[in-house]
DNA sequence: TTTTTTTGGTGTAAAATATACCCAGTAAAT
DNA sequence: ATTTACTGGGTATATTTTACACCAAAAAAA
């Protein structure tokens, strides 16, 4: 690589704000750090990218050092970059959010000593994060309260197989209001993006209900002819 | 400021995307080059960023710099991050686009010598651009088609005062698709963000049609309502 | 076994919105 | 006077959105 260009210390690193959904509730991704500044605050997975990593790169990489997590599809949204957003020097930010399933399977298991741990954080009543991740997350919340209602995001937050009742929750939750059951339903069926099982919920003191999963073939054929929610 | 930070040869630069719309057809901003890499290459304006300041005053320097345009209003819409996107080194970049009215006042005036000069031009029939630009331009094309339906960025891109008709032309140039007359000026004036001048058109050699302004404070009163368009 | 509790699942009417579609009026130029 | 080029308006239909309430099913408790 040729020193042509001009350089000062700049750096760049990547924060990620990962949703999750569970038992009615949404959550998101936070890690202990475990070095300064903000030692021992809580933050959004971020880390400094590397010089030979695309961003992108850098974003999956970083994601599995905080946490162990791997291969999740997350999508830019914002880059922070703002002169004295980190106490240490000059470093703009590129965020990522990404919604996942919460599941006992995946283990939040940080691989690099820079996070204490990574643990699912209630949005409602979110502690001071370190830095500006206060101001990310809520960006990140907002960008999702939008795309919600025209992309088909939420299914990434339900296990495979999900109930109507449980995609309309996690809408309320996303959204933070009531909707009406019977328009829900009538709305989503309708875009003909869900497969009825004929599988019943099990388990469950009450009525059990039908499972549904996303159709992403019927998905697919929908958005090649430009439709969206 | 301390030297905690690890630090390797990054730096971030700005491109920025500026639409104008002249006698029916939507235009972008361009600049040919004076400096290698690309010189004398058509480029979207930009340039690197200072240690000192933030990203958005960074975006409204570099763009002043290179065009003599001042106190645009651009908005963020992506970072491009690909390790080799820039042949000699490596550097992200932050782009931003904005809307603007093409008026004879406005004279495109490069400050500095890194351009010789700066110009619009249409859309349609892009040349190749420099470096990742073209991606770029892509990318904010797509952004102001999608906004242009919920946000009123359009009238940023008209005279003050203007005709039912030049609207839809513009609508019709971003959109790359015809409307229907009756339906689109129906749709406009119901939205009741359109101030009617009383006034008609002036030095057209055929009927001269109303003339309309935006009303800012009616569409403010809108968007408090959580209306879009 | 009966009752209670809890959630699942459904339809319709009214209102609002979006779409499709054409022709007479006006000004300027000749 | 005629031609040219554009303005400006209305209605019928289809689609989408909204508001709204009750019975069915299953499990748990009595």
């Amino acid at each position: 690589m040729e020193a042509l260009l001009p350089t000062f210390e700049s750096i760049f690193s990547i924060d990620c704000v990962i949703f999750g959904f569970d038992r009615g509730e949404l959550k998101v991704l936070l890690i202990e750090r475990n070095e300064e500044p903000f030692k021992d605050s809580f933050a959004l997975p971020g880390y400094l990218a590397a010089q030979d990593e695309s961003i992108d790169a850098a974003a999956q990489r970083i994601l599995y050092e905080l946490t162990g997590l791997r291969d999740i599809f997350m999508e830019q949204f914002h880059t922070f970059g703002e002169v004295n957003r980190h106490p240490q020097g000059r470093v703009i930010t590129v965020a990522y959010f990404a919604m996942l399933r919460i599941n006992g399977k995946k283990e939040l298991k940080p691989i690099s000593s820079f996070a204490k741990k990574a643990f699912w954080h209630p949005v409602s009543k979110l502690p001071q994060l370190a830095f500006d991740h206060s101001t990310i997350f809520e960006r990140a919340l907002l960008k999702i309260k939008r795309k919600i209602t025209y992309q088909p995001i939420a299914f990434e937050l339900l296990p495979e197989k999900f109930t109507l009742t449980q995609l309309q929750t996690l809408y309320e939750a996303v959204l933070n209001k009531k909707l009406d059951k019977r328009n829900f339903r009538k709305k989503m069926l309708n875009y003909g993006i869900l497969k009825e099982l004929g599988e019943k919920q099990k388990g469950v003191s009450f009525r059990a209900a039908n499972l549904y999963k996303f159709d992403k073939r019927k998905y697919a054929k929908l958005f090649k002819n430009e439709l969206s929610f």
